[in-house]
RNA sequence: GGGAUCGUAGUCUAGCUUGGUAUGAUACUAGUCUGGGGGACUAGUGGUCGCAGGUUCAAAUCCUGCCGUUCCCA
């Protein structure tokens, strides 16, 4: 391998889709499983995920939401209770069909999403009034036929992910729900991974099917793709009927109850990759990092070395000291050179440089992983560290806010949007609300409508495809 | 769904046209020297040539099928 293929060979202006691949790869996130469609996390890549998970168990904790786990195989009678539902999944559902050599009569399905054998269950635990809300969240796998064009957690077959199911004894209670989990999606996703999105309603044709409406928030990717970062469905009783999620009232009658449910996935990683991510490879924002400052000691000879490492270890415990996540490289065998571009591959925000001339200077070098500044950082202001973190993540974000300003376009001619749709981009444009021009804009560029942001009515506009009265100004993009 | 592309050591790769058990780099192991942006030297280890068939005295190489990667189009 020649010295350039150790890090990422093409730029991420020139070769977008293959510069994402590289990355997941050479920062050893996740790598292709022998089946098509899968792949594995590795160390790195799951460390990523347990950071974002701890963050939004905290997040669930606080809102009255607690964890539990379902079982990965639901029997075909139990998915197909809700028709709607069952025939928007089944074309990409795995099926079960043998134990052993035994044909298994109710063929067993690979969960594609947990609905029907969670409300099962509730139907089975909810009684009276005084059993609701029941708030449940389950961290697992969900299967989904995706076998064209894999890319690591972007398109796959099996993917982690949360869902959340809950279930409540008015609609009003549950649609706040939905609101409330969207607003969490939200802030953490902008908090913590320094990714700005918008969010809505689905249109009826893009909601999530079994749903009585769906909430979204949706990115803009660098390449001009929209990707949809997470989803809260307002399931109304649609699902409480046909599962009998009864509850008897004050009043001693019998309702059926109201539901929602709501999941992210570990789509939010490919999306923190695409957007933070540059040539030299993966940059994390400080929140989510596993590791957020890596310490490289340098030394020549032992009479350096004992300087250096007293120093390094008091500098560690200084910043652990201070909940700062520290790793200290201490490879004998590998060149400071190449512990740098190996730690800025894996996206570490800080690194520290320390040597004997620091140790002079009562000094260490400073490096930014995101906009890869250096600088000098006295002894007496490591302890600063959690501030300069703070401060990487929100200028991470601000960045992040105004790469997507830049790709979002106000439109309402069809013929300019058909032009402008090829370079991508999120295009605000009026709509008539009708299905039939929604098809028409999508089978004629691609683009469909990826939200409908909330408080975009409009009428005083006119629909960009027939130019009819419009009812709302929906983001239209191509999407992942 | 259609098309193209690739698959040889952990990684990248030569060899394939014209069949004779595989080239180089890097990584890895040991040692010495090194060390502030991917170090040097020496000596080693590592291979079901994606998988399964077929042709042949002989297959990485030719043929067929399958598996997987990447990209493009619907």
């Amino acid at each position: 391998m020649s010295k350039e293929d150790k890090g990422i060979t093409v730029s991420k202006k020139d070769d977008f889709s293959e510069w994402y691949t590289q990355v997941v790869l050479k920062a050893k996130l996740a790598d292709y499983a022998p089946v098509k469609g899968l792949i594995v996390l590795r160390p790195d890549g799951y460390s990523i995920w347990e950071s974002l998970r701890t963050t939004f168990d905290k997040k669930f904790a606080n809102n009255g939401i607690r964890n539990g786990f379902l079982p990965i195989l639901i029997p075909e009678s139990l998915l197909g209770k809700e028709q709607k539902h069952f025939a928007g999944f089944n074309p990409e559902v795995f099926w079960v069909t043998h134990s052993g050599t035994n044909e298994i009569g109710d063929r067993l399905a690979l969960r594609p999403t947990s609905e029907t054998l969670a409300y099962t269950m509730y139907a089975k635990w909810i009684q009276s009034w005084r059993d609701l809300p029941l708030k449940i969240n389950f961290w697992n796998t969900a299967l989904r036929a995706e076998i064209k064009g894999t890319k690591p957690f972007l398109r796959t077959s099996e993917f982690l992910w949360q869902e959340g199911h809950t279930v409540h004894a008015t609609q009003k209670e549950a649609e706040e729900e939905v609101m409330k989990i969207l607003e969490i999606y939200k802030k953490t996703v902008e908090e913590e991974l320094a990714i700005p999105v918008t969010t809505g309603k689905k249109s009826e044709k893009e909601k999530f099917v079994g749903a009585v409406y769906t909430t979204t928030m949706e990115s803009i990717m660098p390449d001009g793709k929209a990707l949809q970062m997470g989803t809260s469905h307002f399931l109304g009783q649609n699902f409480s009927k046909p599962f009998e999620v009864k509850f008897a009232d004050k009043d001693n009658v019998e309702h059926f109850a109201w539901q929602t449910s709501w999941g992210v996935s570990w789509r939010l990683i490919g999306a923190m990759i695409m957007i933070h991510g540059d040539d030299q490879g993966l940059v994390l924002p400080p929140k989510i990092a596993p590791i957020q400052v890596v310490i490289i000691p340098i030394y020549k000879n032992g009479e350096d070395k004992d300087k250096v490492l007293p120093k390094v270890e008091e500098i560690k415990k200084t910043l652990e000291s201070k909940d700062v996540r520290v790793h200290v490289d201490d490879r004998s065998e590998l060149s400071p050179g190449y512990k740098f571009n190996d730690w800025e591959l894996k996206g570490v925000p800080i690194r520290l440089e320390i040597g004997p001339k620091d140790i002079e200077k009562q000094s260490v070098v400073l490096a930014k992983r995101y906009n890869r500044e250096k600088s000098n950082l006295e002894f007496t202001e490591i302890e600063k560290m959690p501030t300069i973190l703070d401060e990487i993540q929100s200028d991470m974000l601000k960045i992040a806010k105004e790469q997507g300003k830049a790709n979002s376009i106000d439109i309402s001619d069809y013929t300019e949007f058909k032009s402008k749709i090829e370079k991508g981009g999120f295009f605000n444009a009026p709509w008539c609300g009708k299905l039939e021009c929604e098809e028409k804009i999508k089978e004629e560029t691609g683009a469909d409508i990826r939200v409908i942001p909330f408080n975009s009515e409009n009428t005083n506009e006119k629909c960009m495809y027939c130019h009819e009265q419009s009812v709302s100004v929906p983001i239209f993009a191509r999407g992942y």
